[in-house]
DNA sequence: GGCCAGGTGTAAA
DNA sequence: TTTACACATGGC
């Protein structure tokens, strides 16, 4: 099928299916930033966890965390797995933020993406995460449900790059921070049910094997 | 008990 | 420029 036609109809199908998903789950911009960082290859479930200790003990702000001792937050974000990356990770993302964080940056995206991805521990899909449902700018957040089924669609190879698949979004569906919202929200919520597994469990699934 | 989860950085081939 | 591996907890 061609890629565009895959592309939009994969939307309308996920959306009628499940429905709009209003992500992302985080009442402010810094619990979501801070959320992007603690989702890193881990089950969400446990970064509730991380965040709910974070909040009770009043330092789910990038403020806080910039102050707080390493050994703190490491102590609070344990559940979330990866803590003590994660704790260098949330350090370096609250210095930038509370220090060097130039607002006007935000008008170019290209040059914010940038700074994000040169920070340790923030890569394509955390950064592209950050603009995205933290600043609504509208950079497609590829992740690992969303490959595979690219990939079981034959819409990309095996090891096309990050760049590569989202530069498909960016072409094919117009770039709008709502749609690929959405969209992003769509996929996962795909993943999660059972629909993009080793062994996937399709009996109510709304994407079929052989095809849209 | 093994596999997986809303990845990233590093080192070696 | 690829590939392999470490990082770590908790649910099923």
């Amino acid at each position: 099928m061609d890629k565009e036609i895959f592309l939009i109809k994969l939307y309308e199908i996920l959306l009628s299916s499940f429905g709009k998903q209003n992500w992302w789950p985080g009442e402010t911009r810094d619990e979501i930033i801070i959320g992007a960082v603690l989702t890193q290859n881990t089950n969400w479930k446990n970064v509730e966890k991380a965040i709910s200790n974070l909040k009770t003990n009043n330092c789910l702000s990038l403020e806080c965390l910039r102050n707080a001792s390493s050994d703190t937050i490491a102590s609070l974000i344990r559940p979330a797995g990866f803590y003590k990356q994660k704790t260098s990770t949330l350090k370096e993302i609250a210095y930038y933020f509370t220090n060097n964080f130039n607002r006007n940056i935000k008008k170019k995206p290209y040059k914010f993406r940038e700074e994000l991805l040169s920070l340790k521990g923030i890569g394509n899909e955390t950064g592209d995460s950050i603009l995205l449902y933290a600043f609504d700018i509208p950079f497609f957040v590829v992740d690992a449900y969303t490959k595979r089924i690219l990939i079981r669609h034959k819409i990309i190879g095996n090891h096309d790059s990050y760049l590569e698949i989202q530069s498909l979004f960016h072409s094919f569906i117009p770039k709008n921070a709502y749609v690929y919202n959405e969209y992003h929200a769509l996929m996962v919520k795909l993943g999660k049910e059972y629909c993009l597994k080793k062994e996937p469990k399709c009996n109510t699934c709304p994407i079929k094997k052989g095809g849209l």
